[in-house]
DNA sequence: CGGATTGATGCGTTTCATGCACTGAAAAAT
DNA sequence: ATTTTTCAGTGCATGAAACGCATCAATCCG
């Protein structure tokens, strides 16, 4: 049997038909001339190979198969309406998921409030968090696990990625108050060498950049502490154990109101913060949306943290 | 927001690229060329306001909103599918209901093995039965709730009721084994006047035809029971009460295997039985179905018990 | 560095749907 | 009873949409 192919506008045009009870009133509902919604009619029972009405000039009356036809094609009318409007939701990025990869103090520092301006009203939409270190962002970012990342320099990959700076985010020396930085309103890398000095673990970003203003200056390297985690390092310090160089978005995170904080200088260090995502790739809406209000709060109104 | 219209066409090759993962072998399945599929997909793009796959000359990847497109249309495809089944399956009588209004004796008597071979194989085919006497089968065929009777006569409403006979039903004069008509090889009306009768009751097929052959003889008529139940007239011969002049179709109803049974003349009365049907309307396939295997089977073989 | 493959584009053709004008039939009005 | 109105269907021409063929640009392979 040859495959029926019913279109939807010939079964919206039948369910007026149906339900307006002639062709007048159904056509002008359509905005359609008679003759075309009777072609369409007729068209349409040659296509099933069954009347749909019996029809005379004057009365109007479904067949059974007519009856039957309009409770399926309402069904599947009703159906194509929930999906358009279930994508046009998409589009409009009031729906789906975007899951963002970021390293710790973005995702703890900077996201949180752009988060929440950018859910607010839009029930349907999720977003995940993916929180990592720098390769893993762009690892999550490859493999399709994360819409996009934010992270620190263009590490990467094959030029699969590409990358789009956001800010630069300068390296502050940090100590607990009643500490070596209290008489000091700019702190030098080389100040800081002879303190007991609280390290980020290798791998991470933070660390790499020490490591490389460290070698700038001449200086051998020996950290006293080693943590993995920001807390951890913004504790110790707040525990008057050691000094530590980190970059600003890092402090809202250690609690770095409470600490004694200097503008680290000679050299100046900063991290480059950016975004990363697959290059040549379509970014959903809702990403992309939500990309765009990271870069114009962010960089317009200097204020970091929103509202 | 202008209304968008997804046709399933456009969706179908839409669900085919993404899983074919290249055009030339997606455009061959859906007997394309690859030039129509191209602007295809263009067009559906254009339409959605969005790109739906990222691609060059080697590479062909869904962008999110297409990947969210494949989910939605990949479901809808599913449902229109579903529905040119259902459909399909109403036209070719394998789903959907049939109504059939009748007298008692038929629908007890000749409809019953017909049925059983009518939905033989259609596990999804309800059939109605509703028996009732002459006039309330015209009544439930001109309101709907029966597609079809099989009645007596074509009694009936202004026209708007077609008739088409299908069989006539001769009368024949029953009584119990032992009782009057145990010698005779066939039987007159006028014989049966002088002996207790058992007649159906007023508003009956059978009473009408009944009175009509008397009038026709001029015999008074004193009937001696009077009942509206086939089974009760039934009972009340084997129980050697008096006789009856019934058709045919009624007596394996009543038992007529045990009962004397014989052919009724002067005059010879039938039944005339036939089918009623909405003039101008058509039917639904499995009621045309069923009409046609009655017809078939009860014209066709002379058997009237089928298989 | 050529040949082959893949998706896009130009162009002419075909198919399909639509609107206008008109026909034929049936109900309503006279 | 006759005319008028109403309604759905048809002839015909127009316009849009989709298609195939030929070709092009970009990429991969040898």
């Amino acid at each position: 049997m040859k495959r029926i192919n019913p279109d939807l506008n010939s079964l919206r045009a039948f369910v007026m038909l149906a339900n307006a009870g002639g062709f007048r009133p159904a056509a002008e509902a359509l905005g359609l001339s008679g003759p075309a919604l009777s072609r369409q009619i007729a068209r349409l029972e040659e296509r099933l190979g069954t009347r749909l009405f019996d029809r005379d000039t004057r009365n109007l009356h479904l067949t059974p198969s007519g009856q039957e036809l309009l409770t399926i094609a309402g069904r599947l009318l009703h159906e194509a309406g929930k999906a358009v409007e279930e994508f046009e939701a998409f589009l409009a990025a009031r729906r789906g998921r975007v899951s963002v990869a970021g390293l710790p103090s973005i995702t703890a520092g900077l996201l949180p409030p752009l988060i929440a301006q950018f859910v607010a009203g839009r029930p349907n939409l999720d977003v995940r968090v993916l929180d990592a270190l720098s390769d893993r962002v762009a690892a999550a970012v490859l493999d399709g696990s994360a819409d996009f990342g934010l992270t620190a320099g263009a590490s990467d990959a094959a030029g699969r990625l590409a990358f789009r700076r956001l800010l630069d985010d300068p390296f502050y020396a940090v100590a607990a108050p009643g500490g070596p930085l209290d008489d000091l309103d700019e702190v030098g890398w080389q100040d800081l060498v002879s303190l007991p000095f609280i390290a980020m673990a290798q791998g991470t970003s933070v660390r790499a950049l020490t490591d490389a203003a460290l070698v700038q200056i001449g200086a051998a390297f020996e950290p006293r502490f080693e943590v993995s985690h920001l807390a951890t390092a913004g504790a110790l310090v707040a525990e008057g154990l050691g000094v530590s160089a980190l970059p600003g978005l890092t402090l809202p995170v250690i609690g770095g109101a409470s600490l004694v904080v200097r503008p680290l200088k000679a050299p100046e260090v900063t991290r480059r913060i950016g975004l990363v995502f697959l290059a040549g790739r379509t970014l959903s809406p809702a990403a992309q949306d939500l990309i765009d209000l990271v870069f114009r709060l962010v960089r317009g109104p200097l204020g970091r943290d929103g509202a």
